[in-house]
DNA sequence: CTGAAAGCGCTAACAT
DNA sequence: ATGTTAGCGCTTTCAG
């Protein structure tokens, strides 16, 4: 292994002007800097990160909890962070919270949380108390929904707005029973994007003057195979319906896929919509109406709060929320043919 | 920050059995280890990975190059290598190596790379040679195809035996006029995934008695756009056909959509398949008939390998190959309705 | 503008 | 079974 050392031997400088050069610190002879370039090209010299961690204090590493990297959504977002973070000179390391979520988070928090300069939390049904046994441990952004804990940065998803764009959307088209599957409207239930789509989605509705029955919010496993059996389950309680909203296009695919399998066209018998707005819903037969979240824009807003905090330019009671906008994506899934 | 002398001081022993009781070495008393644990309670202790690196010269952190986590195939397996990768206590850092990949394969060369202790190579396009770049410099596993630089370790997807149940299957059903999209067959073309899946196809194709016209193969991005895209290209030839080949689910998914819009019905004027069996196109409709790749014996091999190779077990010329199976995966799109 | 020295927190090697 | 010492490669501080 070449050291910085090897380096300063090589272009007959000390270790600090080679330092120097390589943090592009001012101060020093352009001559000099070239000597030391020469150098480290001819040695292959690369900077040891434990090293400079050691020294600095910092890694340089964030972490990213998701549930799962195997689900569009996530992925989306995943790419879109380790893309921003780099901007930043930040590597991400994604830790997978999966289904068993107290459980992971706990043995995370002791072992490995400790290495990352900072964390991010994406968790489609995190409540907002988890968010809080990280505080004060290291700096945190939540990102996608409204946290109950209020000191701590979070980043919303217009989860309430974009239900209630669906909601309007589907009455506009002419629906007249509502059902929903991946969330329920009940205030004992913990707010994860679930449960605020749901409430979103059932106040718009009855704005509009549609009641929903609430047999028919269902919740499930946020897959493909949740959105079919979910469906099924509706279909089962017998209670008739024409618009049905899921809480992801995830769910949405696999509820146009049982509907298929029971004979029941999408949209001439039924539409269907979902949130999120992955790149598939384009793509399927029939396409996905959904919810278009401003990935981007949370990704860009998520990250600047994370990194000021890691920065320390933020106190202890200097939380900030950022609040994301949702437009509407209407595809075939709810272009009701003229009757 | 708490540190090791910390936790010794308070627990009335040396830093060494500190370090002897977080490392599970023997030889330390039940009651003085007891002693330990509980004062690394008391103080919150955590060990400092940075400083752990430094000094052991191995960072417990491996690198994942994939061109695009967004896409179904990619999410999946990264999964699975993010919870294989942590059994064996490391951690998994994505490298999107995106679009341009060879500058940054270069970038990456000069800078993150020396920081981990390994690397994973998953690239559907990555030319074998660009696997060579790496040798010497890091332990390196090229997951997905065969590569032709020999003298380096690689787990090899049934690419040419996939397509090759594809191409009889779809004769099988009945299919006289076969396309793919997603790979040419062209021994100028450098032999990534598409190639060697368009030369499987084709050949078993051939044996079957079956020509294959050489332009209606046809090379594209892998994403749901490129399917579509290059299914309209195939049907502005004007030559007819009745079996689509799509060298990955994506880009079957995208071409359904694109016949689709044409008002050509799948499975009843063409037969389409896919390549991958990612989880949505048991859902689609029409599902997508597939070839599934043995994902997890993959990902097992390959992590096997590079932690034996990060571990100097094998010598600088014993490279290994492991030759996945993969199995035929029917579903509606290609059960070609009885006329 | 450049250099010398100290030390980040940990563990391998060697005492005891 | 436990303690002592040295040093991994880098950057911060202080001197020139």
């Amino acid at each position: 292994m070449v050291t910085m050392q090897d380096v300063a031997r090589h272009a007959g400088v000390s270790v600090m002007t080679v330092s120097n050069v390589i943090n592009a610190r001012p101060h020093v002879r352009d001559a000099t800097r070239d000597r030391v370039l020469t150098a480290i090209d001819d040695l292959g010299y690369a900077v040891n990160a434990a090293a400079r961690s050691l020294r600095q204090g910092r890694s340089g590493v964030i972490g990213l909890a998701i549930p799962d990297i195997d689900r569009p959504y996530f992925g989306q977002l995943a790419e879109l962070i380790v893309a921003r973070a780099a901007q930043d000179g930040y590597e991400v390391v994604i830790e997978h919270t999966g289904a068993d979520r107290e459980r992971e988070i706990g043995a995370l928090r002791h072992s490995r949380l400790r290495s990352y300069d900072g964390l991010l939390i994406s968790a489609v049904n995190l409540s907002g108390a988890d968010a809080a046994l990280f505080r004060g441990e290291l700096p945190v952004v939540v990102l996608g929904e409204r946290s109950y804990e209020e000191r701590v940065d979070h980043v919303v998803m217009a989860n309430a707005d974009g239900a209630g764009m669906i909601a309007r959307h589907l009455i506009e088209q002419g629906a007249r029973s509502l059902a929903m599957i991946g969330g329920v409207h009940d205030p004992a239930v913990p707010a994860g994007a679930g449960t605020l789509r749901a409430a979103g989605f059932v106040e718009a509705a009855e704005a509009e003057g549609v009641q929903v029955d609430r047999r028919m919010l269902v919740d499930c496993a946020y897959s493909f195979e949740g959105g079919l059996r979910s469906v099924e389950h509706l279909l089962g309680t017998g209670v008739p319906f024409d618009g049905l909203f899921c809480a992801t296009d995830v769910l949405a695919i696999g509820a146009i896929r049982g509907l298929h399998e029971r004979g029941i066209s999408v949209p001439g018998d039924m539409l269907v919509a979902g949130f999120d707005d992955v790149p598939v819903a384009r793509f399927t037969v029939p396409s996905v109406t959904s919810v278009a979240p401003d990935h981007a824009g949370m990704v860009d807003a998520a990250l600047a709060m994370l990194v000021s905090r890691i920065a320390g330019e933020r106190g202890a009671d200097d939380y900030r929320e950022h609040v994301s906008t949702a437009r509407l994506q209407v595809r075939e899934s709810t272009r009701r043919p003229r009757s």
